[in-house]
RNA sequence: GUCCCUGUAGCUCAGAUGGAUAGAGCGGCGCCCUCCUAAGGCGUAGGCCGUCCGUUCGAAUCGGACCAGGGACGCCA
């Protein structure tokens, strides 16, 4: 019996107790839909399995103690567990304290558990969450001005990370980037070049206002230099779109590689050009049918103050052109036409600003604004030593993603970029994120995963894998087996926490735990030993331990290495 | 000025939808390798959960006010 169900269950028992208690009792009223009761896992384990405040929720209903309605909850439900084959799952039913009821489930439970995960094996802790549900998820969408840089890179991490976990929780999940391939700073980025290439050929031209910095763009022109040598020099201004898309085609060809190095790829790249004038258009005359669009000083502006946003914004310019707001409406309309029923939006914390314009934009179009999640993922900030490293964008000073990658590593990076919660400002210590020991969760966690391997391969070695892995229920019997059983356990609920709450740290934590309890089990038994029977049972749970720490490091795109 | 994020142990942070004595790591101190990777484990010390009100059976968690740090507020994208 899956964990799930058992949850589900006692849930129901619960809830089915509540029923007959109105029937039992005189009713004042009829029960509230929504009954606001929790099943969760406690976090000391001398509260059992699962837990509930049911009997502190409904106390007020029923004018009865927490304590005394807990009572009558629990007898009800022990009449309903003998009738029902939950008996042998369910070992003690405790009322607590303030009115906690908590459930002790069997140690037969957690035991055909492990037998669970050797069966799903790498599907261990997957769910059907999303019931197949069509969610996009959009994220990074980096103007291609100039390379990734660290907070794309953290963008990345998460975008990716709830990708995979979205799918493991039953979403059918599409990635998605918008590459903003058009427009005011794509112009400034082409006469930069321009610069720079006039500049080689010893012709001097003012530096474009807006205008980008950095090595990046003199090496573009260099490039184009050596190629084209001067053929640009005499008109260069009639050349300015060759320049732009030269750059804009380099930086993407750039971009692409930085996030293929860094495990993260995409199904869809959605460039900007492709929502023509036409489309764009058409969506603001639908939108001024509808009265959310109307003229005013000149220029066309949209509503958004009557859908929560705090004051009407302009969609086009005086001089006829659309401001960045127009394209992004007509492209989530575009969204959701191509039938994707939820949206989640990663960007950046810039852009909270915005948030509820776009959500405006949604309910104008007719959609429920609960469909579009957007996460505003704060930013990271690197440290070498304890200080904090400087950047600016603007002068081309910063670190880019790729340098970061190439100190670290792939594994590393995504790790730390993941690691706090997407509402915390994250502090990257390179040199903390190079060091191989406790402080460094990611090697804590590989290394576990590693000496599971280590443990496997000295069997081979010494018994030429002879040593039967079978599940002796009787031989698991140490504290520390039994706090890895309970972990093994709970990691489902780890992982559709993270998908229902779109944060993927939760299952670091998770997983940081459950190294824990194993790297305490490992130094305080023997897994392989004369005792063949004992070595059995501790292989097989070791192998639990490591489906389930290979679960949830590939869930954050992390690699699992047998040797360390 | 308006809005967003943050404020928990000396340091970096957990505390997932309010729950039962507030938890880790580092750093301090003291231990554990004749034994499957010591990149590990154990023990110990360390806290008015920014401040003040409020909601609740119950608040680090929710609401309000204030204080401190970071960021955003364009007919830029």
């Amino acid at each position: 019996m899956s964990k799930q169900s058992i949850e589900a269950r006692i849930s129901h028992l619960i809830e089915q107790s509540l029923c007959r208690l109105t029937r039992i009792l005189p009713a004042k009223k009829t029960l509230p839909e929504d009954l606001g009761i929790q099943l969760e896992i406690p976090k000391d384990m001398a509260h059992g399995d699962l837990t509930t405040n049911a009997a502190m929720r409904m106390a007020n209903f029923f004018g009865l103690s927490p304590m005394v309605l807990s009572e009558k909850i629990v007898s009800l439900i022990q009449e309903d567990l003998k009738k029902s084959n939950l008996e042998s799952s369910v070992s003690e039913i405790e009322v607590k304290k303030p009115g906690f009821m908590n459930f002790f489930l069997s140690e037969q439970v957690l035991f055909d558990n492990l037998k669970i995960i050797k069966e799903e094996n790498d599907c261990y802790g997957a769910s059907n969450l999303g019931a197949g549900q069509r969610i996009q998820i959009e994220f990074v969408s980096a103007n291609p001005t100039g390379p990734l840089t660290v907070a794309h890179g953290r963008q990345a991490a998460v975008g990716d990370a709830l990708g995979k976990i979205l799918e493991f929780s039953g979403h059918k999940v599409s990635r998605e980037y918008f590459l903003n391939d058009e427009g005011r700073q794509i112009d400034a980025l082409g006469e930069s070049i321009l610069f720079h290439y006039l500049a080689i050929n010893e012709v001097n031209i003012p530096f474009p206002e807006d205008g980008y910095r950095g090595a990046y763009i003199t090496e573009i022109a260099e490039e184009i230099n050596k190629k084209y040598k001067d053929k640009f020099v005499e008109g260069y201004h009639k050349h300015r779109k060759f320049f732009s898309d030269y750059g804009v085609n380099v930086i993407v060809g750039g971009i692409k590689k930085d996030l293929a190095d860094f495990n993260v790829c995409f199904d869809v790249w959605f460039p900007q050009s492709s929502l023509t004038k036409k489309r764009v258009s058409d969506v603001l005359d639908s939108l001024r049918k509808k009265g959310f669009v109307y003229d005013k000083d000149g220029a066309v502006w949209f509503n958004s103050m009557k859908l929560g946003d705090d004051k009407d914004r302009v969609v086009v310019k005086s001089d006829g052109s659309f401001t960045y707001l127009a394209p992004d409406i007509a492209y989530h309309l575009n969204k959701y036409k191509r039938g994707f029923k939820r949206l989640v939006d990663i960007w950046g914390p810039d852009h909270h600003g915005y948030v509820p314009r776009i959500k405006a934009a949604i309910k104008a179009l007719g959609y429920d604004e609960k469909s579009l999640s957007v996460l505003l993922v704060q930013l990271a900030t690197l440290y070498r030593d304890g200080k904090a490293l400087s950047m600016s964008t603007r002068k081309g000073e910063f670190i880019t993603l790729k340098e970061v990658i190439k100190e670290v590593g792939s594994d590393v990076a995504r790790f730390f970029f993941l690691m706090r919660k997407l509402d915390s400002h994250l502090d990257f210590d390179l040199e903390l994120a190079k060091r191989q020991s406790r402080d460094n969760p990611v090697f804590y966690i590989q290394y576990a995963h590693a000496r599971i391997w280590s443990i496997k391969d000295f069997e081979y070695k010494q018994a030429k894998g002879s040593i039967p892995h079978r599940l002796d229920v009787s031989l698991i019997k140490e504290k520390e087996e039994k706090n890895l059983l309970r972990l093994l356990f709970q990691f489902p609920s780890c992982t559709s926490g993270c998908a229902r709450n779109l944060e993927p740290y939760i299952l670091i934590a998770y997983l940081n735990n459950l190294a824990r309890a194993f790297h305490d089990f490992y130094t305080k038994h023997r897994v392989v030993s004369d005792d063949t029977a004992l070595s059995g049972a501790r292989l097989y749970l070791i192998d639990c331990v490591r489906i389930c720490i290979g679960n949830g490091l590939n869930l954050l795109g992390v690699s699992l290495p047998k040797k360390m």
